[in-house]
DNA sequence: CGCAGAATTGAGCGGACTCAAACATGGTGG
DNA sequence: CCACCATGTTTGAGTCCGCTCAATTCTGCG
């Protein structure tokens, strides 16, 4: 069993310095010697749509660094309803805390078919000792983390729903804005933009119908970001 | 002129290892020989309300900690509105992002009088090197930083413009619940919690005739925290 | 096929916005 | 000293957007 552990843990370093992301996360910047210091393994995790990654005031023992796909962060509110407040993408961190204190601050959800990779916290720590530049890169995760959560607070909370629903839309499409996007539950989109379910679906309906959006397959939507940009600015 | 700026530095470092809220900032547990390393001067600021400390997309060479006072970050929507995604209290940071960027991500605009140490990012870095120990005082700012972000989001940004408004107050009113809590202008109110500043009005109105609030000065409010928690969970 | 969960659509209501006017406050200059 | 203006606050009236409740329709799946 301890052999196995072992194993996995080889296994992580080596799949780190083949990574073929690994210019986006946490580990970029690290020297042959510093990967000497990992002795935790680190997992490869997959999970399917709607599966959950961690839960609210779960023990945090590791931070995840997403390799596809894409995660929610769930927090709740006093009367038990629950709001996204941040949506993870490749290269993104989730479960930075863990790092800080005991347990998690959200509950961690996957939208999409979701890669993760599982890093030990004690790894983090083992590193950190010997590499400024992880350091540097751990900061700017955290800051990563805080940009996001400042344009939900601007962009995704204030005017109008449709408006909401449009800067959503051309987040959700900036990386790829040809393809189409797969978008989620309408209670989903409701709950990242702080509207009823109801709302969420008129809207998309709505931009169907302007000609905003084009339904390629079920659910996966292609963005006119001429359009949206029109809407999102009104 | 350059013998001044020196004085200025060690007038920084002593006030800094006597400083009386040390245990909240960042140099909390730095050793006398980490004191060594700091070079560049570190200034104690006054600001008076309505003063900007620093402004959007300014050059970003130092970062904040607030002695006192209250200090707003505002971002800009696409429209020329402002919104505010964060409040700096003591013990707070403010412009974290210098140590990553060349410029400010926000406005800084003092709510109250405010007295702040400005710490240049050279002064950072050269500690950064030869204190783990400042390092994780840094990632727990920025964890708080997250967590208030996170708090605006679930707190301030969702349910109707009394809840959020009853929440706003007992947030301000939680270190200090006996005395009055001096609020500022209503277009803020309004700008923290996404309504108008007329709703922001009519809701304290509201408040005071309902006895959740009561003006001891001018714009001084003692809270009922009693009713304000039963208005914010309704 | 039939069922459960999601999405859509409708009708009606209420809260927040908009526009607008009256009022308070503090500072400035004649 | 007071008239005056700028700025912020309060309050009103009317409108509309988004919420609530409810009925269908759609979709995948056992």
């Amino acid at each position: 069993m301890k052999q196995s552990q072992i194993d996995a843990a080889w296994r992580g370093i080596a799949a780190c310095q083949r990574c073929g992301i690994r210019h986006l996360v946490l580990f970029a910047d690290l020297r042959e010697e510093d990967f000497d210091h990992i002795h935790a393994p680190i997992e490869e995790m997959r999970l399917e749509a709607g599966a959950q990654l961690y839960g609210l005031d779960d023990p945090a023992a590791a931070i995840f660094t997403v390799r596809d796909g894409l995660l929610k962060l769930v927090q709740f509110q006093p009367d038990g309803s629950q709001r996204i407040v941040r949506l993870v993408r490749m290269g993104g961190v989730a479960g930075l805390e863990a790092l800080l204190q005991p347990t998690y601050a959200h509950m961690a959800i996957a939208l999409q078919p979701l890669e993760v990779c599982r890093i030990p916290v004690a790894t983090i720590h083992r590193l950190q000792a010997n590499s400024t530049r992880l350091h540097t890169r751990l900061m700017e995760k955290w800051h990563e983390a805080l940009t996001t959560a400042d344009g939900f607070l601007t962009g995704l909370s204030t005017g109008s729903a449709r408006q909401r629903m449009a800067r959503l839309l051309l987040l959700l499409s900036e990386e790829r804005p040809e393809e189409p996007v797969r978008l989620f539950t309408r209670e989903d989109l409701g709950s990242i933009l702080a509207v009823t379910l109801e709302t969420a679906s008129r809207t998309i309906s709505e931009f169907k119908k302007a000609g905003a959006l084009r339904e390629a397959a079920p659910n996966r939507m292609l963005c006119d970001r001429e359009k949206l940009t029109r809407i999102a600015a009104a």
